[in-house]
DNA sequence: TCTGGGGTCCTAGGACCC
DNA sequence: TCTGGGGTCCTAGGACCC
């Protein structure tokens, strides 16, 4: 039996925020627990020791579900719904305001358990990253006699050391690459472990829904349905030039890839950030004349917070760019590239006033945003920085400028 | 009672240069 | 005098992901 060049794990939290707030408030365990909104109030305790929380029925406003436990998606109320319309399907659901430096505290720890067992690791947001096992010793040595069982042993390894060192659970998925291993994580959730190679993509892949693929969204997944194409196996039976005719040379070629299970993206230990941003959705809809001083103060406040996110990380930027939505959740983009790199909120500030010249406001504001690329480094020594983006893992070797 | 905030990548047209 | 081809940068929008 061949055997893959690559092991490739997929890890992914479970329920992530929630599970967080249950090691807190663990009285919350088995109910329906929502995270999200802004405004939502904490847990209080009462003279009598008894708690108070907030309840998905008495929230009013804008906001959208950040997180739910098992036991709130039973009822229907899943991630970036809009709480309103969870409101609706869980009223009695508890409320429980975001709290991210909770969440990155432990993310730190997963990531630190993790790198315990397996050092190649690629960040993929707060509650998820890809791990290479090829050359893990558990793996490594199994090879030619049992590889399979030499993989299963080192994800419970790494599911015990996680679990030890934060008290939550998480599941893996681990197949000979990125885009498997991600739909295997999900085979088994929570909790679960699941090994897939090659032989297994007709019967535990094909059957699956075509948005299960990371890269088909809502938009390709919509216009493959129209098609007649359900499932990945749907896509893997059609003709690549077909797709190709239909969803253009790249985005063709790379549905009939992965549907075939076929991706040879390495795991990617350390990254520089394209661009950062902040942006903000207003209570109320704004108007650009009426409201004008208050949008002001707004767009200072963004720029002053983008500045000490630059200042904090070392960077600057020669890009900066506005982003409007205005009621009807029409988004408008403008963006100026300067002469040289800026980082200071009043040099922000002045180009954001450029870009807003360039704007037609004839409806009402309701989120605006702002953002700076074409970034570069300023002061301090980029292994010492590699080092602290990346606890627990080896940095990769930089291309250290001449100058 | 629609639709948060932080990102990445891709496409496509026009400017500009050789 | 009417118009090639390639490359890169800038800008705007959109799909997608966590």
């Amino acid at each position: 039996m061949p055997q893959p060049d690559r092991w490739i794990a997929h890890l992914d939290m479970d329920a992530f925020y929630a599970s967080v707030e249950l090691l807190r408030y663990p009285q919350l365990k088995g109910l329906p627990v929502v995270i999200g909104g802004r405004r939502a109030d904490a847990p209080q305790q009462r003279a009598d020791g008894s708690w108070h929380y907030a309840r998905l029925r008495d929230y009013t406003g804008r906001g959208v579900v950040t997180t739910s436990t098992y036991a709130a998606r039973d009822l229907g109320v899943f991630s970036a719904m809009g709480l309103m319309k969870a409101a609706l399907r869980a009223p009695d659901a508890v409320l429980l305001p975001a709290d991210f430096d909770s969440y990155r505290k432990y993310s730190r720890l997963f990531k630190a358990a993790v790198a315990e067992v397996a050092p190649v690791i690629e960040d993929r947001g707060i509650d998820e990253i890809y791990i290479d096992l090829t050359d893990v010793p558990g793996v490594r040595d199994a090879v030619g006699h049992d590889p399979l069982g030499g993989v299963k042993a080192v994800a419970r390894e790494i599911k015990n050391s996680v679990g030890r060192a934060t008290g939550l659970t998480c599941s893996i998925g681990i197949t000979p690459n990125k885009l498997l291993s991600k739909i295997a994580s999900e085979l088994d959730k929570p909790d679960g472990i699941t090994v897939l190679t090659m032989e297994d993509l007709p019967g535990r892949i094909w059957p699956l829904a075509v948005r299960k693929i990371n890269g088909i969204g809502p938009k390709a997944g919509d216009k493959l349905v129209k098609l007649g194409l359900e499932t990945v196996g749907d896509i893997a039976a059609a003709d690549p030039r077909w797709l190709i005719e239909q969803f253009g040379d790249s985005y063709g070629t790379w549905l009939h890839h992965a549907s075939h299970g076929r991706d040879s993206r390495p795991v990617v230990t350390h990254s520089e950030p394209v661009s950062l941003s902040r942006e903000t959705t207003f209570e109320r809809d704004l108007h650009a004349v009426h409201d004008r001083a208050l949008l002001g103060q707004i767009m200072d406040d963004l720029c002053e917070r983008l500045a000490s996110d630059l200042e904090r990380k070392r960077y600057a930027g020669k890009t900066v760019g506005i982003k409007l939505r205005f009621e009807g959740f029409v988004t408008v983009t403008r963006d100026l590239t300067l002469k040289t790199a800026i980082r200071n909120a009043a040099d922000i500030r002045a180009a954001v006033g450029q870009c807003l010249k360039r704007v037609t406001f004839d409806k009402r504001l309701r989120l605006m945003g702002v953002r700076i690329s074409n970034l570069s480094h300023t002061g301090q020594d980029v292994a010492a920085r590699a080092a602290v983006n990346s606890p627990g893992t080896v940095a990769a070797p930089e291309n250290l400028p001449l100058f």
